[in-house]
DNA sequence: TAATTTGTACAATAAAAATTAAACGTTTTG
DNA sequence: CAAAACGTTTAATTTTTATTGTACAAATTA
């Protein structure tokens, strides 16, 4: 059957517009998404030019994805001997991509915030224990109270990004699902 | 001190931005981080008007922002005796807003997925089984692997997706730091 | 019931982000 | 060493997204 590899390369597309959506939620931009997709797709490694064909955008535009791909570790640069150009693959266990990307996030998310209590929070502390103005006084015990708050959901999500990251998570929650 | 209070003031304004900030790495606008944050360090409820002066946008553009607030479930509505105007307050518990948010979207993203397995599978294994085309038998074999493998990620974050949204996450990640 | 107030919908504008074409610096090849 | 091949950078353009002003509907008030 001619057409059957055709019906192939069709659900490939199907499921490589959902893993574009897919990263889109996460938002990444539609091209990334889908240059990821063909790449998860590939049966061998992909150069620029390769990749480029496949979806029909600019050399740059593709060179730029490519860097956010490779600095979110979903793809990975490798060498083909006798070849002179990049090749890439993609890196396929979702799960791996997914605690990739979202302790990146959770880390960057309390740096940001730390940031900011640790410029505050002297500040507050002064005016909570020193200041002759009370509502001043009322104001900052209470924004000290909401940043240790924060202080502690960070100590939250920390641990949980540390057991994402070096698989104390998967203790709790197995990878494998019991078969029965 | 006539000025404590304006230094509260100050340090609240970093705060605020520290908030926006990480709401925009989540993929929400500035704007909508930046009335989250408003709202966070809001002594009583807000309402449209409230919000529209403290941060100096278009009435029409807060009121989209609160909608996807609400949506959220960052921010609820709450109503004052005697106010024609719909009030508005932070949720405050970062935890909770971090769950909510974290849960929709892994739950989205399942089900576009599966979406487009489910279109997919039925063509792949038949081709995969009954092609007289061995490329697109091999072909389709393949891409059936990558699929329950994709199946098999799901069965995953929707086992810890459960759990966030059900509280057993904190038997195994109390939220409590021990005291010592 | 007419006049106000409130929040939202909608079309138009403004702002931001992604995409491109062209130029550039390196590296490789002949 | 000159020419070609790569991949990236840059500035300009296109596309997308957010924001605004205006108009509207619903509810309230006088």
């Amino acid at each position: 059957m001619q057409e059957d590899l055709e019906k192939v390369e069709e659900a490939r597309d199907v499921m490589i517009s959902a893993i574009a959506q897919t990263m889109v939620i996460y938002g990444v931009t539609p091209s990334v998404g889908r240059i990821y997709g063909v790449l998860y797709f590939a049966e061998e490694p992909m150069s620029l030019d390769d990749i480029k064909d496949q979806v029909a955008m600019s050399k740059a535009s593709v060179s730029n994805s490519m860097r956010e791909l490779l600095e979110t570790e979903m793809v990975i640069k490798v060498w083909k001997k006798g070849d002179r150009k990049d090749h890439y693959i993609a890196e396929k266990d979702f799960l791996k991509n997914f605690i990739n990307f979202f302790v990146k996030k959770l880390r960057q998310e309390r740096s940001l915030i730390m940031k900011a209590n640790e410029q505050a929070k002297p500040v507050l502390e002064d005016i909570s224990t020193n200041s002759t103005d009370e509502s001043a006084r009322i104001a900052a015990k209470q924004d000290l109270e909401n940043l240790n708050n924060s202080i502690s959901y960070f100590d939250w999500t920390m641990r949980l990004a540390n057991d994402l990251e070096n698989g104390e998570i998967f203790k709790y929650y197995p990878k494998q699902k019991k078969e029965k």
